[in-house]
DNA sequence: AGCACGGTAGACAGACCTGTCTGTTAATGT
DNA sequence: ACATTAACAGACAGGTCTGTCTACCGTGCT
């Protein structure tokens, strides 16, 4: 990816391992019950250096949040390639969904997870806030080159479905729920014309 | 509330004291986040007697989900008296939900948090478990009285949407989300009639 | 009177957390 | 050849967490 002058093979940097360590930790047991030790030692590390590339560990929260985001906008774009219409692609959403949530990893939304366990005003707030108006930003998008009537409209009830499905498949340990709420977008679409 | 024998003023049990606090605590920092120190504090209690009376926080924990949803199920019921068919009754469960959401003190819904922080199946997953077939159970014996073609079908949808406008109202601080809710219930309702 | 009981107050142990600091090693550039 | 830099390993400080334990107090029953 990120090739440095260097030939030889070289793992990725710190900063890389250090995100992806976070990243499967964070999100699998929440970020909370995840200390920096298990961290550093999942990266491979030194403490100093997860100190001196990210100044503490909220940073690094942030940071993971960010890269979370990211990855899943890259993932959902990625995935919608495959349908022809526009009106194909606005209903992949929950095709692509339903494959992230049939993950055994799959542990629901990182950022209601990480919402849910910060105690006040934290700075995942403002990197959620972020996340969720780049999603609601992409459906209306999606609406808009379906040609629906309200696309803003739609996006609201898109988010709505799919904040639903994400939560029910996660807490019923049970992705069926997103075929529901394929089959209800589709009807909303459907009177949206 | 519940009197004694004694017909001293006399504050509530210990146990329901040490309850109150846990509930406006954790439901507002977070289990997490919050101690059993601020929890003995708030509730004016010695932490030998939390200790004697639930033997451990995990199963302070427990008593305080199961009693969130004991609430949370009387007070739905509560709020649907309001109305006279059953109809109106069944959509009747996004006004109430509303009204809670519109609260400054809503911070979503109390198992969604409850598991974004618990690391792995643990504890309270079972509450959560038992909770969320409790509420669609309700959900459907709703849709059954309302007389639809499918209660079941129909409950899986509302779950969907209760779950969705829950989650939207507490990450994007604002409750509007609800009357969409509803009025995407209010279609499928009509649709399965 | 005597006594059990439920509660209070708070010290304490042992674990874990974030963040800092010291000292070492290896690679790089001049 | 030498300085700089980045990363390593790990001890340490200071705080917080859960859970236990001792000692004391007041009330009501027998």
């Amino acid at each position: 990816m990120t090739p440095t002058t260097s030939a030889a093979p070289a793992r990725a940097s710190a900063r890389e391992r250090l995100l992806d360590a976070a990243d499967e930790l964070f999100y699998e047991d929440g970020i909370h019950s995840v200390g920096i030790d298990r961290v550093i030692e999942r990266a491979g590390v030194a403490k100093a250096t997860l100190y001196s590339t990210f100044g503490s560990k909220d940073e690094l929260v942030r940071a993971y949040l960010l890269r979370r985001h990211e990855r899943w906008r890259a993932r959902m774009l990625a995935g919608l390639e495959r349908y022809e219409t526009p009106r194909e692609r606005l209903l992949g959403v929950f095709d692509v969904l339903a494959e992230t949530a049939a993950s055994p990893t799959f542990r629901g939304c990182y950022v209601v997870n990480a919402n849910a366990e910060s105690p006040r005003g934290a700075a995942v707030e403002e990197v959620s806030d972020l996340a969720r108006a780049d999603r609601l930003a992409l459906f209306e998008t999606l609406a808009r080159e379906a040609g629906v009537d309200d696309p803003a409209q739609l996006a609201a009830v898109f988010m709505l479905l799919y904040d639903g499905a994400v939560v029910g498949s996660r807490l019923d340990h049970d992705a069926a729920v997103v075929s529901t709420a394929r089959a209800v977008a589709e009807e909303a679409l459907d009177r949206s014309g």
